[in-house]
Formats: C-alpha cells, sequence, structure tokens
DNA sequence: CACCCAATCCGACAAAAGTCGTAGCGATTC
DNA sequence: GAATCGCTACGACTTTTGTCGGATTGGGTG
C-alpha cells in the first residue's frame, strides 16, 4: 500500500463507482487535488464535532462511521468500503461531523477537501448531482436503520442482516467483523447477539463458526425477518 | 385556507428559510411552477415505495414523516411544520420514498414536481447547494436518532426531547402532539411514554398536564438527559 | 345535562434486552 | 509446547420495555 504515482489517481477515481459517468477529463482534474492518506486499524478518520474535513474515497481497507454514547457503547451507522464515497457532510463549512469515523483495518483513503471542491462544483453541476445522490442513499438508509432499531427485536434485524449481507448463501465475514462489531451494528451488546444466532441456529436456519454464517434456511429466514409470510 | 392568487406565490416562497438568500427573480420563475394542495387531518401526503413525487414545502400545517412496522406501529422521523422543505429524495427518479408522509392537521403544501425542477437545478447551481444543505440537515438529524434510539433509555430520550423542544420553559402542546404522538416520536409506545412523564414528574423535574409540560428543573433534566455532570 | 369518544392513567404481567461472572476455544507469540 | 490474548459461549440475574384489561378524565355533541 505505497503512494499511487500522481498519474494514476484519475485511473483510480474511475473505477469509483460514485464518479463513474462524469467526464473523464473533470475526474482527472479531481484526482490532481485529492490527496493520500493511509491509516492504522482502529485510527480516527475524523471526530464527531469536528468541521474540518471534507470528502473522503475509499482506495483500500474498511471504515465504519459511527456515534457513541457517554458510557462507551457505540451504534454504527455504516460501513464503507474500496471505491465508496462518505463524509458528504464534509462538504459543508457550517456543520461539523454528526459522527465519528474508524478504520477497521489498514485503510488508504483519497480526500478532497472542502476548499478544492467549492470551484468544482460551480463548474460541474453534474458533480454535485452525484453527490446529492449519494446523499439521498446516505438518508434512505438512516431511514431504514431508524426504523429497524425502533420497530423490530434484536433477532429480526440480525435475520434481516443476514438476508442482506448473505446474498448468495454463505457470507464470509470480513476479519474484522466480529460480534461485538456486528452487535454495534444491530444496536445492541455481543451477549445478545451471541444468543440471537444460536436461537436462529438452533431453529436450523443457519450455521456459524467463527469465521462464516451459512443460510441454510432462506424462506424460513425470511419469515423471521418479517419480511415474507 | 384558500388557495393564494398566483401573484402572491413568490412573496410566500421569499418567506421560506429554505430559498432565503436566492435571487428573487429566480424564486418568482419558481414560485410560477409549484402547485397548491390541501389536506384534511390524516391525509396522507404519499406512502413509502412510491416514487412519484417532487418537493413539498409546507404553507401552513404540520406533516408527519413516519415509517411503520407490519404490525401497524409507527416511529416518527421528523415534523415539518410551516416554512419548512422535505422530500429531497422525491427529486431523485431512481429512489422511492423511504418513508410516509401524514398530516397533522388540515394542511397546505406547495408542491415542486421533480420534472420541474431539473431544468431550474442546470440554471441555478445556487438553489442545489440550498437543497444539498438540507439534505445534510437531514442526515445529521437522522444520525441524532439513530443514536438516541440505539444508546439511550426512553426517559432520556424524553428528556433530551423536552430540553430541545421547550426551551423557553414551559412547552405548549400543539393539539396534535398527544402522548402516542410523542410516544412514535420517540420510538415507543403511549405506555411507557406515560410512566416516564410520571418518573419525571415525581421527582420534580417537570410538571404537565393535557396541552403543556413545564420544564421546573432544568439542570436536573439535564442530568437525567445525560447531557451534564 | 347526558352521552360519547378519545386521551390518559394505572397496576400487573410478559417479553426483550442488558449485565455479570465464568469458562472454553483458537490463533499467535514466546 | 506453553503462555497469552482476544473472541466466543453460557447461565443466572436485573432492568427496561412492551402488553393488557380496565378505570378515569375532559371536551365536545346531541
Amino acid at each position: 500500500m505505497t503512494h499511487p504515482p500522481r498519474d494514476r489517481l484519475c485511473e483510480h477515481l474511475q473505477r469509483v463507482p460514485y464518479f463513474a459517468g462524469l467526464d473523464a477529463g473533470d475526474l482527472c482534474q479531481l484526482a490532481g487535488l485529492a490527496t493520500w492518506h493511509e491509516y492504522a486499524p482502529g485510527a480516527i478518520v475524523f471526530l464527531e464535532g469536528d468541521i474540518n474535513t471534507g470528502l473522503y474515497a475509499v482506495d483500500a481497507g474498511w471504515v465504519k462511521v459511527v456515534k457513541f454514547s457517554l458510557d462507551g457503547r457505540e451504534q454504527v451507522l455504516r460501513y464503507f468500503g474500496p471505491g465508496e464515497v462518505f463524509s458528504e457532510i464534509g462538504i459543508f463549512l457550517a456543520r461539523s461531523n454528526p459522527a465519528t469515523a474508524i478504520t477497521l483495518e489498514r485503510t488508504a483513503l483519497w480526500r478532497l477537501h472542502r476548499s478544492t471542491l467549492q470551484p468544482l462544483f460551480s463548474a460541474q453541476p453534474d458533480l454535485l448531482l452525484h453527490v446529492m445522490a449519494n446523499m439521498a442513499d446516505r438518508i434512505a438508509h438512516l431511514a431504514e436503520l431508524v426504523a429497524d432499531l425502533s420497530l423490530h427485536t434484536v433477532e429480526v434485524r440480525l435475520a434481516r442482516l443476514l438476508l442482506e449481507a448473505g446474498a448468495g448463501g454463505t457470507l464470509t465475514r470480513q476479519a474484522w467483523l466480529t460480534q461485538a462489531e456486528m452487535a454495534a451494528r444491530l444496536g445492541t451488546v455481543p451477549d445478545v447477539l451471541s444468543r440471537a444466532l444460536r436461537t436462529l441456529a438452533d431453529a436450523g436456519l443457519i450455521r456459524f463458526d467463527r469465521r462464516q454464517i451459512t443460510i441454510l434456511d432462506r424462506p424460513g429466514l425470511l419469515q423471521r425477518a418479517q419480511l415474507a409470510l
């Protein structure tokens, strides 16, 4: 994970789905303004309350965006992996980050600082629309998370997560996706998640060990997730 | 609440904080494209899953944006009152509404349909930035809601709500803000909310009756809200 | 006024979630 | 191989939340 040469940044950005469809020349202009940052696992990219940020694009690795309670419990709002862009709120000077970003493993990010973006926006309304579309995605995702937390039990939430993540039957967990991490994602604690996993396993709906979770009975799981019948 | 004459729409829009700072001529152009809609209390403005919407501005009345569970429980994402604009997601054809909008009382809305907005966006990047700033606000608000639901008890959430809403000591409730409504806002059920209100009242922190809630001990309430000490 | 209806309140109970202590298991390190 | 560390598992317990039946209140209506 060494610093990619300048003349390859453009190519990099074009592979980011976020920027697909944008003019190649404009993208290269963007690339020239991006800065490269490497982080160790568990490093803080930015803190809730900070205002001095911009837009981030993940080159390699994984980042989680979280909120903390005073007593240290954490709620994951979202994970971001290679090719994804986050922190749209960093575009606005008037608003501080609503959450904290932390790396989950050794991670490399591109950063487009607010000040470098402003002129581009005026020149390239298309870019603005892309960013807006991403924000719309964030809003929909968060609204779904709110509904999940408020309206469904841990078991239902877990079933939904498994159905979503393990579209292909077996879900091989990233090394960093521990039960504690999954619990923070689902808005609960490791113990409760462990119980829920066992309940689903005992019911014959899934099978799991330390590195992967297999869906054995998708229709049954859909039912537990209150998405069917 | 009769249909305002066309030549006053412009003036109306200028009073919407959302559009403050935009060029007056552009606003009048916007006004000419808006359509006027009236709703009875409890009417559905749009449903989760619909895609045929646009941007709404509240002229008079109140609207709530909610998610439902299969068994009918509801979680309020946000309330919108006079002068506020909502449903930014309606701008994107590719995305269906993530939630349902319902009126709380007799309500009048302006609607700017997607198709009428698109050309304006190209001509007026400023307008885009305004919409984006509002989306940033939605994201921050939802992130806060997620953290609240996941990390705090009902009592803490209630204390926070009271501190936020009743900045001036006494909070006179809108007629529609029943305990059931407040419960849906806090992500719980009326019974539990009633208990939490009683607990705070018994502790001498608040006083409440059917039409208003008074904060008696702000520092004490701040402590309950885990925002102090 | 009598009536009705929605909102609120209450107590008892059930379910879900969180806490705690302990124990086992695996991979890594020494 | 032994020691260690992080992750996972499990059982017992507490707290929080949700549910239910029924009582009470208060405003509006006929």
